[in-house]
DNA sequence: CTTGACGCTACAAATAATGTAGCGTAATTG
DNA sequence: CAATTACGCTACATTATTTGTAGCGTCAAG
């Protein structure tokens, strides 16, 4: 077994890949990492810049568990998206165009 | 002060609404009560059945949290979206979909 | 007036995250 | 070659968050 297993997530006894999904963007700092990653790979240490407060020991155990995921990888420029987690990415976009019409709303109240 | 207070969410000392969002996705549970509802109102002790494991407690939090914020609301029926936070109920399907694909690739190797 | 569903609250115990310090490796600089 | 720098971490004690169980108060129906 050399990475990647989908099936033994947090809460996810099923192991349906939106359970598995929603387990792990639903820790602490996952979101965060990837829409640091939205555009460029990062270094650990850009990471832990960039990020403001993360401890070096949640970062690590992050990192981890998205390599596992098949998510994220690590090579020379740092960490990235792999292809199929360019497309997780891009749905960062989304969220944040609807933050953005979110806040609007609430300001005009 | 009503209601919703975008300003001050756990990480996010600037209030940038991508930032406060990412904070309370970030959540435990909070993700996965926001898949729960993505199709019909339901109550707190529905929410606790299919949530399966989510203590009182922390289902009440979050609850609580995602109504400061405008995502849901409560009245007769249970807990459901509010017209913006319905907009981004409608992401879960994105995830879904691409959970699917992801599974898919991973299985195939 | 009992039963059931509802929305919770209390609180001790378990689990996760934090912050600081610093290690080992490798590539650069003088 | 010695010193410095950036890198990816690890250790570990402290603090924050989450859990699980129990049960309360209100209301409507039978």
């Amino acid at each position: 077994m050399p990475v990647k297993n989908i099936d033994k997530a947090r809460g996810s006894t099923t192991g349906r890949p939106i359970m598995v999904l929603l387990d792990m963007l639903g820790k602490r700092w996952t979101l965060r990492i990837m829409w640091e990653l939205r555009d460029h790979p990062l270094t650990f240490r850009d990471l832990q810049k960039q990020c403001g407060d993360i401890s070096p020991t949640t970062l690590n155990s992050r990192l981890h568990e998205l390599r596992d995921l098949a998510i994220i990888d690590h090579g020379a420029g740092g960490y990235h998206y792999t292809p199929i987690g360019e497309e997780l990415g891009a749905q960062m976009t989304a969220l944040d165009s609807w933050s953005r019409k979110w806040s609007d709303q609430l300001g005009a109240d």
